[in-house]
DNA sequence: TTCGTATTTGCGGTTTTTTGCCTAATTTAA
DNA sequence: TTAAATTAGGCAAAAAACCGCAAATACGAA
């Protein structure tokens, strides 16, 4: 085989697997690790791709990622025009706290007429800046964790009310597990939250769409609406869809 | 797996879920805890996350919400210094909001231990970054002009506390008027205070002195401790010291 | 083809990196 | 305060990388 050959046939691997171990690459071609090791260092000084100790990395994995980043802020952007619009004037709106959360507070239409309600300290004071809708904080014991109140009162507050929608940030959703979170009493002012509505949106980045964290807060049938940046027919959405979920 | 791929996905985890535990990740990825913790002081190094006990943050959500207003801030972190002094561990202490009163919450001790209390949004978040006071927010609909939550059930709250210490920053504090205020809301939270409290502390720059303002809140016989950022035996504290207040 | 040269490859020995485990010290929580 | 969890630092084993060299191979020219 062929020094060439060899090189097409790891950025060939590296294409299908973003990852390549030296030994595996040896072992599939028949050469020592050092050929392999030279042939890396080649490829990696012609920028083909990333070596690291133990193998290489694909470069378009690695700038992909690096770009999700920055891209992160447009995709929140996103989801919070998407759930900005199913916000009505008139509505009392129950929400948690989160970075998307805080996005959705400045799209806000600045002529929206509503009342919203939140555990989140960040949230309310986001909310707040807005001309004319009403804010209510629910109050209790700050967690510092994530700035919320948590506790038996906050959550009797919530229980006293009767909103049309709660808005949560998600932190993990699964079609099997459903809604989760790591801590308990975040999960129990979320229940409180989902309970206390007539519907319940989540939102977030489909990143966190397929993961599990050790606490659950709510089943998939007691979520109405799931907001993500992604195109509302985008196949990695379908499983929820089949749960009956509204996808926007 | 690499230790880039895992170092990859710690930052990704970091942006999903703002914060990652040790244990979780050693486990998710089926390497020792000792590998994770020096990836992640690694990372931390390259000031890619913030290393915490127990696992890490991300860097963007901390940073986001930190300090940025200096007005007098010579002047108010005097004020905060002699106020912090006042302190004890143990205390149940109401808080109004303010920025003296933020620059106070900063200048805390970090191994005191006492419970704080306040309507006050930006005061809760302050307080909360302190490592081992615990922090009630009291709830209520939000005041946008002060950021304070206002409203018949605050004031029922603050009722049911009986606290250490009232700490108030002043708006206007006049011989004659005492204590006053613009805004009818916020007057009967910091009465309400006032009363829910063995001592009540009076805090801010002397320029706020010898004026007056729409709607009083207390006498000045209400007030026992009177804390600006002049020398106690400056003139223009006599008036007060002479009226039975405390000067520090 | 055959030869000479340049390149490539494999190998042994050494160095570096990575990882897990251990113990002592520190931090946290109750 | 005590007990549990977390961390730091040292150590050792395994894996990987590095280095130099000699053998093998490719390639072009005679």
């Amino acid at each position: 085989m062929l020094k060439k050959e060899r090189q097409e046939f790891i950025l060939h691997q590296l294409n299908l697997h973003n990852k390549v171990l030296c030994a595996d690459l040896s072992h599939m071609m028949g050469v020592s690790d050092d050929t392999i090791r030279r042939d890396l260092q080649e490829l990696a000084q012609e920028d083909k791709l990333i070596k690291v100790h133990g193998g290489a990395l694909s470069k378009s994995f690695h700038t992909a990622f690096d770009r999700k980043m920055v891209y992160n802020l447009e995709d929140k952007h996103i989801i919070a025009q998407k759930t900005a619009a199913l916000v009505q004037s008139g509505m009392y709106i129950l929400t948690s706290g989160g970075t998307s959360i805080l996005e959705f507070a400045k799209s806000l239409d600045p002529n929206l007429n509503a009342t919203f309600f939140t555990c989140s300290l960040n949230a309310a004071i986001e909310f707040a800046h807005h001309p004319s809708i009403e804010v209510v904080m629910i109050g209790d014991k700050v967690s510092k964790d994530s700035m919320l109140t948590t506790g038996a009162s906050a959550v009797q507050t919530i229980e006293s009310i009767q909103a049309d929608l709660c808005i949560l940030g998600i932190n993990s959703l699964d079609t099997q597990f459903g809604l989760s979170e790591n801590d308990w009493e975040v999960v129990q002012i979320k229940k409180a939250m989902i309970k206390a509505s007539k519907k319940t949106i989540c939102i977030g980045i489909s990143e966190k769409l397929n993961s599990q964290q050790k606490i659950k807060v709510a089943n998939l049938d007691e979520i109405d609406i799931l907001i993500t940046e992604l195109n509302p027919n985008d196949s990695k959405l379908l499983p929820f869809k089949h749960k009956g979920l509204t996808i926007y």
